[in-house]
DNA sequence: ATGCCGTGGAAACCACGA
């Protein structure tokens, strides 16, 4: 089984470039981040044509997931992350598929920091830790993915020097991230590939792609169950290689599926 | 060091992103 996340950074604009890479990567669930389309713009004609069945948490001009899935219908366990019912933004759906819980996820950026967005960003991610905890708790295969808008590690970051004071690298965020990853998930690319430089995120200027400029932000964490069911996973760096294409890679797993 | 590019929505600029 075959996951993949893509943060595609608008899903109309982009629909033909999510098109052509569903065609070619044949992904059996794709989550997709920053739809920027509400509940009733999404393109979901399109993609059923293309195979897949879709559920999604649109919203107007910003934010939005979707777990699209190939052959079987996604079964939705919740569409925003609890804890905060003042919290508006659609930034998490859940899903069961194939008997697996996949929580798709848009982590608020959180700049500038500090400042009330960073406030909101730590905040939510406090939120998702006590729902990944209780993930952990229920003992089932789980799997959470998408965009952390987190680099982990200096590995993760072109340049980390740079990048000491952003939130997306600030000290608080990335020790957020790595309580989350302590409850006992596995970070999927870095279990297969620890020593390497991975991005998942190239800026649209400067020529960030062809300087290979990155950042790592998109991330897959598996339950303890899932663990060693890790086949193989990574990044179709190509992708953002194409015209009007999203400043986001896909990123992907394959799961052995007995 | 930096939103320099790109999207969406409303209004022909602005908010937002990482």
């Amino acid at each position: 089984m075959r996951i993949a996340t893509y943060n595609v950074n608008g899903v109309n604009g982009r629909l033909p470039v999510l098109l052509r890479w569903l065609e070619e990567a044949k992904p059996d669930v794709a989550c997709l981040q920053e739809l920027k389309a509400p509940e009733e713009k999404f393109p979901l004609q399109a993609l059923k044509d293309a195979g897949y069945h879709a559920i999604w948490h649109g919203q107007k001009s910003w934010n939005g997931v979707a777990i699209l899935s190939r052959n079987v219908e996604p079964v939705e366990i919740c569409r925003v992350l609890p804890g905060d019912s003042e919290d508006l933004h659609s930034r998490y759906i859940e899903a069961e598929i194939n008997g697996i819980i996949i929580g798709c996820l848009y982590l608020p950026n959180g700049n500038p920091a500090p400042g009330p967005k960073f406030d909101y960003k730590l905040a939510w991610f406090k939120r998702l830790n006590l729902h990944a905890a209780e993930l952990i708790k229920s003992d089932k295969p789980a799997v959470l993915t998408g965009d952390f808008n987190v680099m982990p590690i200096e590995l993760d970051v072109y340049k980390p020097e740079r990048w000491v004071n952003d939130a997306l690298f600030r000290r608080e965020t990335r020790e957020a991230f790595k309580d989350l990853v302590s409850q006992g998930w596995t970070d999927a690319i870095r279990k297969l590939y620890p020593k390497e430089t991975i991005y998942t995120f190239w800026d649209y200027f400067r020529n960030a792609y062809g300087r290979d400029a990155g950042l790592r932000i998109d991330h897959f964490l598996l339950s303890p169950k899932l663990k060693n069911k890790l086949l193989a996973a990574g990044v179709d760096k190509h992708v953002r290689g194409w015209e009007k294409t999203s400043d986001h890679a896909p990123v992907w797993i394959e799961l052995k599926d007995k």
